[in-house]
DNA sequence: TCCTCCCTGTTC
DNA sequence: GAACAGGGAGGA
């Protein structure tokens, strides 16, 4: 389940192995999981990758094809999308959806090499993940890129206290909300909340800004701090190397339904709260 | 605003 | 062999 953290980690773990090389050709194994984008392959081939970046949880290439504008392969990784970089004529393995085979990175001005040197796979379990190929000036036309909400690490929180305030429904709700802040899943709400002492279930409409000030310098907190720690893993999540994360070692609450609350000691309380698991603490978070 | 569904591997 | 994990689309 990568959230921002994760797919930050992966950016950086992924940007030293392929940013300047080029692609040779690509292999969809998996049709539905090039969502957007199919009339774009035949672009590809000999496409320099020109930078590797994230925009809320997505994985973004921008792309430099030889003989045409710039195009950018958008990647939501979703629960179980992952990236991992092989050496040339490595077989798919059972969950590899898409490939991108890739020359060595070109120095300025040389051709391309013809003979692969590294194959950049995006592996998904579960399917839910996808990739979306576009050019670069139609990014902005994309519905679910126009409607994300600020990155909360580069946004004031007293700004983003604001935004989590619109609406009635329970704040964990609009913390998820992808138009609200993006990059925060449901790990990171719920440590949030829990760092902020505000219940799951309160209404944004009814917490005053201080609090939901709070809220928003605590998610900033735990987003950092899950990074400086490359992100948390739980399950099969690993980095664009297959490194995994430390910050689950950190979790207040996470996966921790019936163990004593950190601060208070008190058990911990599971249930569901905007349609997904929570957790929290019935005496500290208010 | 809230619920269901998509999907597969893991756990009970 | 059922319950569960969950981001986001789509419908009630």
């Amino acid at each position: 389940m990568p959230e921002l953290p994760e797919v930050e980690t992966i950016v950086r773990t992924l940007r030293p192995q392929v940013a300047g090389r080029k692609i040779t050709g690509v292999q969809v194994l998996l049709p539905k999981t090039l969502q957007a984008g199919a009339e774009f392959l035949p672009l590809l081939a000999g496409a320099r990758i020109a930078a590797v970046r994230r925009r809320a949880k997505l994985a973004l290439l921008d792309l430099e094809p030889a003989n045409s504008p710039p195009l950018v392969a958008a990647f939501h990784l979703k629960m179980t999308g992952s990236f991992f970089v092989h050496s040339p004529g490595t077989a798919p393995l059972k969950h590899t959806r898409l490939i991108f085979d890739l020359t060595e990175a070109d120095a300025a001005g040389t051709e391309p090499q013809s003979q692969p040197s590294g194959r950049l796979f995006f592996d998904d379990t579960r399917t839910f993940g996808y990739c979306r190929i576009m050019p670069h000036e139609s990014l902005p036309l994309w519905d679910f890129w126009a409607k994300l909400g600020p990155e909360p690490l580069e946004t004031p929180a007293a700004e983003l206290a604001v935004r989590l305030k619109a609406g009635n429904r329970a704040i964990k709700a609009a913390v998820l909300d992808q138009t609200v802040l993006a990059g925060a899943g449901n790990i990171y709400a719920d440590e949030s909340l829990f760092a902020a002492g505000i219940a799951p279930t309160a209404r944004g409409r009814e917490i005053s800004l201080a609090r939901l000030t709070v809220l928003a310098e605590a998610l900033q907190a735990v987003l950092q701090k899950s990074i400086e720690e490359c992100g948390s893993s739980i399950r099969d999540y690993r980095d664009a190397q297959g490194n995994a994360g430390a910050f689950q070692n950190c979790f207040a609450v996470y996966g921790r339904a019936g163990q004593a609350c950190v601060r208070c000691g008190m058990p911990l309380q599971g249930a569901r709260v905007a349609g997904r698991s929570t957790v929290f603490c019935p005496k500290c978070q208010k």
